[in-house]
DNA sequence: TTATATACGATAATAGATGTCGTACTTGAA
DNA sequence: TTCAAGTACGACATCTATTATCGTATATAA
């Protein structure tokens, strides 16, 4: 299954909340567990990450929480998701270990080299999205068949995803 | 982690190998399990999801194996996940489970219908994606692709990106 | 008849994600 | 000075998905 941690979208959550927030005042993790449901000590414990990271800068104390480092125009998600998860290896090919240089069948197998690619474009693709983007953007729910999002594929193939997607 | 199935990455060795075959004979598991290193059971296994989904076709018996039933140009990756792992859901928030009709925090967060934009995006970056171009190039894919998902992204963020992939 | 193969299901083992708990430190305000 | 509200941090338990293994049945070419 290709997925994100739930804890990444805890984290988007939180950034959208904090960039929408009136100036000033910070954002506590009491604030954005109670406001959106999240579990408290989860919602905390990613808050800190971001921090770690330097997305967001806390202030401690009483009044104390959290506020934005940067704009989320300047967030793009590839970032935000190797800061909350670590590096992307979409496959385990193309995991860049230090321990191992590459695939455990890299002896027999030849791949490598591909999967790489594939994981580079993977990284790329997710560098092309603003968190503003996810932010700000109001999208009606309805596009979600998988046959609205064809457009740029030649006639051939739209034939054979039509055959087998729900 | 956003990460593939290992059975997916044993499916996209097999179909090129199948791919590359001189015509006539079919590949049997064994054939793949030794050739790669793989594990019998899980190749086994993987070719059988593989025939299910019709992406090849079986032939039972001694000399049997199995043969491609469609070419490594009219697949996607899109399909291919999606028939190695079952629907794509990148995210929590958009899995389209028939149970709940949406997420769990759908009451108090509005983020479901971004969440789902998002995951409709990573499907359209897939079926972008022939599984050709993974099976015919040695070298890394020529880096043509990566424009389309670069066009639109402000010059600082390209900064911010270069400091820290890979 | 035999060897080689797919077909199928049950189950164990592992790893990763997710959630919980306890405690210490910091700071503004009563 | 005291207290309450907050971050900071680590250890641990639980849950879930992935990964791997085992056993058995069936088909078919030689
Ligand atoms: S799967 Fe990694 S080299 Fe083939
Ligand atoms: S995370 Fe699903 S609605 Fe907010």
């Amino acid at each position: 299954m290709i997925k994100l941690n739930r804890t990444t979208e805890y984290g988007l959550v939180a950034m959208k909340h904090m960039a929408k927030k009136p100036g000033g005042s910070a954002t506590s993790a009491r604030e954005v567990s109670d406001q959106f449901g999240f579990p408290f000590e989860i919602t905390a414990k990613t808050l800190q990450r971001l921090k770690d990271t330097g997305l967001i800068q806390s202030l401690q104390g009483a009044r104390g929480g959290y506020v934005l480092a940067r704009s989320l125009d300047e967030i793009t998600l590839g970032e935000f998701v190797e800061k909350m998860e670590g590096p992307v290896a979409v496959v385990n090919c193309a995991s860049g270990k230090t321990e191992s240089p590459g695939c455990e069948y890299s002896g027999r197998c030849e791949m490598t080299s591909v999967m790489t690619d594939l994981n580079r474009r993977v990284i790329q693709f997710l560098s092309g999205i603003r968190l503003s983007e996810l932010a700000n953007s109001e999208i009606p729910v309805a596009l979600t068949r998988f046959e609205d999002f064809l457009g740029n594929q030649p006639e051939s193939m739209k034939e054979n995803e039509k055959a087998h997607l729900s």
